[in-house]
DNA sequence: GACTACAATGGGAACGGTTCCATTGAGCAG
DNA sequence: CTGCTCAATGGAACCGTTCCCATTGTAGTC
């Protein structure tokens, strides 16, 4: 009957510890690394009995009774940015060597499925929470950070919220990439981003630029457009500006690797290889070396940007309650040069 | 004092039941969709004490007594891979759209991880399971399987175990691939594939290739390394290939994307530009169309695939036990022919 | 030899929900 | 009016842990 179909149903601390005769109090125990409180004796008989029944502590129970659910949870705008995988996957590792499981969300940029994900997440009583999300703090979000739930910003900034951040030296990334453009004889300059409310870090780079731009005496301009929403008023604005005439060579500045994706798609259907017009790009992809004659960027250390996000996080949860003030690390980003900043041919011709 | 601290702490069933002056079973009810069973007053007595108290349910506790924690894993064998990504957000978009969330494991290939999260996603009790990994079944899936987890397989084939499966029809695939080169010109194929021992899918990819190369009387052979060990032996492996004399055009085949990468790359290296050299591979990047002259690829219809995965699951832990056969969803792939499987030159001219 | 200290173990009350069962009162047929 | 049904509600046990506290035994101290 069903005897054999609910054989193997999970077995129970209370199961395990009448399998060894000892109480449920030392199973736990030996369990929970209080191991050397137990003799020689029994912690044989527990682990004997243990392995027969196959027996896992139940996270759930665990989580009741001691409130910590072992869990971190992580809002990604975009799952499908290899950016956001690549620092994910930062995190996953640095979590999981701490013996903490990463719960990921992914929000489609989408503040409804963010306020949703956010609530689910509380439901669990996450113990911290990775951001890369969150255009404007939620209600939820400002909650959970009410809760003491502690909070890493990755990539962004939020004013009014108490929070650690890690992420890219934004202004420095773009004094660099003007530095590079430059030095390679391009003087007028189109910074291409995606819109800037739903992120700090677009923010701040487009503003950046064009402080920059016009300090160093360059010429272009800054816009922000959304991909998705009509490829072509991207590849409208890429015409315009290679249609304006122009005394200096010109340069199209990616703000992160969709941009770059698009842009590359853009100049490609208008069948302009780049080098002459440069292009650059923030965020290194698998294909800026393959595409001709090599994209120019500039590579995040996403692994090392995803580690300090969780270290960050899981070094708050530890010194619990003590109300260090909020930590930035920005990281530098690495320059890969590449044919597509070659410099014009006539400035070396 | 501490009590600013401890304010906002989570509120419990219990508190919100004195704040609205019932029982806590009737504020159980009203949060477990048993709303009708409320009169209009409690109802509404009973939401503003929630709301005042920004009450949310706690899903461990949930989870322990009822036995169901709402929770579905996902094992994938390289979060880095674009393709897994992408079916992962498929799989997470029809979870969330039944009320179940996602916690997503990355085993990096790696056996050990994969027993790791095994025996981690047990401990949460999850209800279901979506494997894109496993060469073997561990001890620990076994465990699971034995439990009555459901499972489903993604682009994989575990024999001994009762699971249903979802992915490509990779017979049909080489067979597309195969139709394809030999229509545009090519005789004599090289077919490279990641370490067939991981997957099941790989395997069937391979042998079919084999077989249906030689049933159609076309030269070449098929290969498989690890990308990751030496990238040196399958820049060796193309370069030999080459180098052979050969009375036919030849074209190289990619058993996935991570193929197609290294061998674009190995091509690059090596000054070769595709075409004249045939280049094929299975899955679509996002970059296939920008690397001159276009990659020709077979598109995994990822979504649908991810989709149709959740779905399997679901569907079976809703007919709990109902002992249904396996089922297999296979889905056909799209042909996006491009430059690089253009022929070669001599055939046309 | 009595007392203390401590190590080893067990008992049982939480934790925050769900759910079975009992209770109450109103509506209704006979 | 009585008895029955049924809707609305509450009480309390239970889910699998942890952890506080009590109990035991053994060694060490004076």
């Amino acid at each position: 009957m069903s005897s054999s179909k609910a054989a193997s149903r999970c077995a129970t601390i209370l199961e395990v510890a009448q399998q060894a005769g000892v109480s449920k109090t030392s199973v736990s125990r030996y369990f929970s690394g209080e191991r050397d409180r137990l003799s020689e004796t029994m912690q044989t008989r527990i682990a004997s009995a243990a392995k027969r029944l196959n027996y896992r502590p139940n996270q759930m129970a665990r989580g009741l009774k001691g409130g910590h659910s072992r869990l971190i949870g992580m809002l990604i705008a975009d799952i499908l940015n290899p950016f956001s995988v690549a620092v994910m996957h930062g995190v996953e590792q640095a979590c999981r060597a701490r013996g903490f499981s990463l719960v990921v969300c992914n929000t489609d940029n989408d503040p409804a499925q963010e306020r949703d994900h956010l609530a689910l997440l509380a439901t669990y009583r996450i113990e911290g929470l990775v951001i890369n999300a969150a255009g404007q703090p939620s209600r939820e979000l400002k909650q959970l950070a009410e809760q003491g739930t502690p909070l890493v910003l990755l990539d962004r900034s939020l004013g009014e919220l108490r929070a650690d951040e890690v992420g890219l030296d934004n202004a420095r990334t773009i004094d660099m990439a003007l530095d590079h453009l430059a030095s390679q004889g391009y003087g007028d300059l189109l910074y291409l981003s995606e819109p800037t409310s739903q992120a700090s870090s677009r923010q701040v780079r487009l503003e950046r630029f064009e402080r920059q731009r016009e300090l160093r005496g360059l010429m272009g301009q800054a816009i922000s457009l959304s991909l998705d929403k009509d490829a072509s008023s991207l590849e409208q604005a890429v015409t315009d500006f290679l249609a304006a005439p122009s005394q200096r060579p010109k340069a199209l500045l990616c703000g992160n690797g969709n941009v770059t994706l698009a842009v590359t798609r853009a100049l490609q259907a208008k069948g302009i290889v780049p080098g002459a017009i440069g292009l650059m790009g923030i965020d290194e992809l698998d294909w800026c070396q393959l595409v001709t004659p090599g994209i120019t960027t500039l590579a995040q250390p996403t692994k090392d940007i995803g580690r300090a996000a969780a270290e960050t996080l899981l070094q708050r949860l530890e010194s619990h309650g003590e109300a260090a003030p909020p930590r930035r690390i920005h990281y530098q980003p690495r320059l890969l040069a590449r044919g597509s900043t070659q410099g014009p041919p006539t400035s070396t011709a």
